[in-house]
DNA sequence: ACGAAGATTATCT
DNA sequence: GATAATCTTCGTG
């Protein structure tokens, strides 16, 4: 079960696992889905770069409280991040997904995104990837993974050959939680955000075959 | 009604 | 790498 699955890891371990997951989201336009290439572990309360950092709790991260496997969205500049909360009910901890990679839909996608310059720059990011699949709201906050629209299949998809570990992006704090090797991405894959062009691989994707 | 916060993005150098 | 533009949500009055 799904909820179970997000509440017994450590959430490390489960924002590893979950490269090379797929998302899809049943979406007014049709179904789209895509692999997960980019995550971030966000450790609750005593994480200082966490929105439930020293316990702060309201309506906008309401959802990292709940069950494991709540969807968990909020916004920032104007963009929509997605993240899935785990831990039990009452631990607020949570991953958000930086990266996807398309599978199903890619053109419905950029049509979500028309200035997009590539198809990687689609969903390399995740204010872009939310924008992608057309999430553009918090009608899906506090909704969970196994009976909405969006949805994880955790017995299939593709296997990393190789899985960074680095700091995350964009926290506004210093010290040993700005450092703290926290974000996971699939070695090589295109559709990383922020990762330099000489790093990619565009035969393999930094997958297995 | 207003203001602040903010886990970003696009576009430069 | 730095910078400006960005806009929704929520807390306060």
């Amino acid at each position: 079960m799904l909820q179970d699955y997000f509440e017994q890891g450590d959430t490390t371990t489960l924002a590893r696992q979950l490269l090379g997951k797929q998302l899809f989201y049943h979406s007014p336009a049709g179904v789209l889905s895509g692999y997960i290439v980019e995550t971030e572990a966000y450790l609750g309360e005593l994480d200082r770069a966490a929105h439930a950092f020293a316990g702060h709790r309201s309506p906008k991260n309401e959802a990292l409280y709940q069950a494991g496997g709540t969807i968990y969205i909020y916004t920032i500049y104007g963009q929509y991040l997605l993240n899935v909360s785990t831990q039990p009910q009452g631990v607020p901890q949570g991953i958000l997904i930086r990266g996807l990679q398309p599978h199903l839909g890619q053109a419905i996608m950029r049509q979500h995104r028309p200035h997009a310059r590539t198809d990687f720059e689609l969903t390399n990011g995740p204010g872009k990837l939310m924008a992608a699949l057309g999430i553009q709201d918090l009608s899906l906050n506090l909704q969970n993974y196994t009976d909405s629209a969006l949805t994880l299949n955790l017995t299939a998809g593709k296997r990393p050959l190789k899985i960074e570990a680095a700091s995350r992006i964009g926290i506004g704090v210093q010290g040993k939680w700005q450092a703290a090797p926290l974000r996971f991405y699939v070695a090589h894959n295109p559709f990383v955000s922020k990762i330099p062009k000489r790093a990619l691989n565009l035969e393999n994707y930094g997958w297995q075959s």
